[in-house]
Parts: C-alpha cells; structure tokens; sequence
DNA sequence: GTGGTCTAGACCACC
DNA sequence: GTGGTCTAGACCACA
C-alpha cells in the first residue's frame, strides 16, 4: 500500500482504513486487528505512524487495547465510526459538496432517484467493492 | 497558485479555475480572459499547460479564440460550464459521496435543512469565497 | 527539569504542569503557553514528547492551536482541567487512600477539622506553594 | 518483588510491607516472621536493607526479637502499626491530597458515598486484594 | 511476541 | 518563527 501523494496525514489513512473495515462488517466487535508492527509492514509506513492511528482509533473507543496482546474492536466500535466519520462528512466534504450544487443549481431532490439506483446497486454487489 | 500535490492534472485544475470565474459571475459573456502566457505566469505553470486547458475549454464551447488577439467567453459559456461541471459532480463525486452516505446511513432528507442555511449564508457572503 | 526516575510517562508529566499552572490561576484564558520548542528545551526533554504533551492537552479541550503562531489555553480551559484532574483523582489516587484509611479505620469525618485548617493555610500562603 | 523506580527508600518499602501483613491479619500477635536472610532473598535485597527495616519495626514496637531465634509480633504490633501508618498517611499522604481537592474544589462530603461503596466492597472480596 | 514511550533528526505548510 | 507529520531505532513492562 501507498500513500505518498495524499493530502491526508497517513495515519489519518491509517484511521480510515480501518474505519472502512467496520463500516463493510469486514471487522466486528472484538475481532483483534492487526499488530502494530504488522500493520506497519503491510501500510509500508513506520511503526510509530501506525502507533499513532490506533492511539486515535482508541481515543475514539473504536478499538482498545490489552497490553502485551494486542488491539481489538470495541463493543460501541461501529457507532463510534459512525459517528467520527459522520462528523468529518459533515465538517471536510459537505460544503465543498454544498457549494458545488449551489453554484451549479441542482437541488437535493434532483438526486433522489440517483440515489436510490445506487442503493440498491450497492446493496447487491457490495463485495464488489 | 500551487499544484503541487493534488491528484487532478494541472491542466483540469486550470479549466476549472475558469468554469469557477464563471460560475461566480466574475468573468461573463465576451470577456476576454487572461492571455496563455499571462496565465502561464499567474498560475506558475508551463504555457503549453495553459494551452492544453484553453483548448479543452474551446472544445466545450465554454470560451472561443480571436486569432492573435485572445480568448473570450463565449455567449453559451456559462451553460456549458454548467452543463461541464454537472457531468463531473455526477461522474466524480457523486458516487463516493452516496457511498459514504449508504455507508453511515444518511439520507439526502437528512441534509435539507443544512443545504438551506450554507445557501442563505453562502448567498450574503459570496464576495467571501 | 528533571523526569528520570518517576513512573508516570514523561508526557504526562509536561501535562499534570500545564494543569497546574491553570489550578494555580498562573495561566489564564487565551494566554500563549510556551511553544514545543520552547517547552523542550526547559524540560530538557525532546520536541516529540512535548508536542505529544500538548496534543493531549487539545484533545482535552484545555489548549487549542493556531497554527504557525503556538498554542493557547482555551476559553474551557480551566474547566476542562478539573474535570480531567478530578478523573485522575477519582481512578488513580482514591483507590489507594481509601485503602488506607480502610485498613486503619479512619473516617472521613476524622479529617474535616484538619481540612478546614488546610484551606484557611492554603488560601492565605497560595504564592509560597 | 521489585523495587526499582519507586520514590521510597527500600527499606521503607520493607517497613510497609509488614505492617501491611498486620493490618491485613496475615500476621498476627506472637507469629515469627521471616528471617532477614530469607527476606532478603523473597525482596531480593541486600540483608543489610531487611536489617535496617526490621530494627525500624522494632523501634516503633511492632516486632521484637528472641536472639537466635528470630523475630516475632508484639503484642501491641497492631496498635503500633496502626498508629505509626496513620502518622505517616497524617505527614506524608494527606497534605497532598488536600491540596488536590483544594484546587479541584472537592469536599469530603462528596466522597462519602464512594468510600461507603468502597468499604462495602472491600469487606467482601478482601481475600483478593 | 505485544503495546507504550522516548530520542534524534528530518521535511512540510503556515504566518 | 510556529505546529504537524514522519522515519529510524531504541528500551521498557507485560504476557
């Protein structure tokens, strides 16, 4: 894996991905996730990058750790990503979003139906993607 | 202006420098706009890039060239933008937005009342942005 | 400043000072606190353990950054710092003392005359402290 | 057992741990406790240090010795222990704690309820501890 | 093995 | 100058 040109912090990636894992059920409630330095080797980043996602991850009662075994997904894992991640939708890409569909004048409601299609498109061929 | 690390080709990042003049009706019908070279300076990129964004824009009929006198918007321009950037949302954003929303479960409803206050604040403040 | 031989992390450390300085009303609302680098250098430890201080310290809400310019205690600052204190207090410490006085049958009550003297002591000499 | 990072001279640490014994009715009145020798191999210090503890304790008149025999409980041990921890909890713990409550404004009332719970628990699963 | 902490030194963007 | 991020490599306590 590579993160070189993003702008996002790569242990913000880091988050994400494992933010990712538990929104597509991939990963569930304490299911241990991998080691720090696994993660490092498979990420190809330093370990300390890693370090620094899961202690953000733990801030956010997504994972915990049991010293000397490893992290694991807590129990109010999947609401919490929920949560963050509906807040950096919020915050991060609404208004860019908002502003585009103002400037071009399309309506919320003119995505209803889009939205729909994707839905069920998404909700058949989710491992897919 | 700095393109350093963005994924989208520079080239693109200039059209749509010119389709957000329009859009904020800061350049309108048979304005002349920048020069190739002049943009080449202000945006600190090679002429030839500038060249490549103002053809692309030609071909969407967005602004059109006088021989050796220079580029002007074209009296379509506008819709076309329009038009451009819809296609765009539509094609690039749109599906990663619905899947972050089919993913945290949030629906377009959900969003209606933030669209309408970004909108009012978005229309007092514009000369802001 | 000196850290070697205590338990507790050296980050904690830099934060239990920040919380003291807020306790002890040295630093108030919106003052700049001594920037990372500053901080290291009087702590004589490195920049990294410093600014993970103090990245602590934002996710507490008791200091915020500007970015390019240093941090500043923010306007819940000194409530956000007792309500962190009062955690530790309450989880690390009052285990222990209950404890003991457990075990040597003394009771809370035993201890208000010489609480009450403490406050009168404390309140009037707080600069000698 | 180890010693190694705490603030307490280790022969204080020793001190502690006897009369931790009696106060947890592990020892009692007339029991022979370890020798110096074997002290000194459970808490893996030099003899000397034991000795120094076990002359400390005989001080206060929580232990005396039998030459060649040994060291026992004496009979006002418990008494003793008790009144010289409270000494030390009086000296060393207490202004401590004051001034944490001080400065986070807890009372001794607010804890009441914890220690009542504390005590409660504590009486049943001593056996843990 | 695991996670937790720390140092040293580097580069970046922002002001 | 400021904070933010990242790497490399080290040592610790825990299990």
């Amino acid at each position: 894996m590579q993160f070189d040109n993003s702008p996002q912090a790569i242990y913000l990636q880091i988050v994400d991905y494992v933010c990712e894992k538990l929104l597509l059920k991939q990963w569930t409630i304490e299911d241990k996730i991998p080691s720090v330095r696994e993660m490092a080797v498979k990420m190809e980043v330093n370990p300390n990058t890693v370090a620094r996602a899961y202690d953000f991850l733990k801030q956010q009662s997504i994972i915990y750790d049991k010293r000397g075994i490893g992290y694991f997904i807590s129990p109010e894992g999947l609401n919490n990503t929920i949560s963050y991640r509906k807040q950096e939708f919020a915050e991060k890409e609404l208004p860019g979003i908002f502003r585009t569909m103002y400037l071009l004048d399309v309506e919320l409601d003119d995505l209803k139906t889009e939205f729909e299609k994707f839905k069920e498109l998404y909700a058949k061929n989710q491992k897919l993607f």
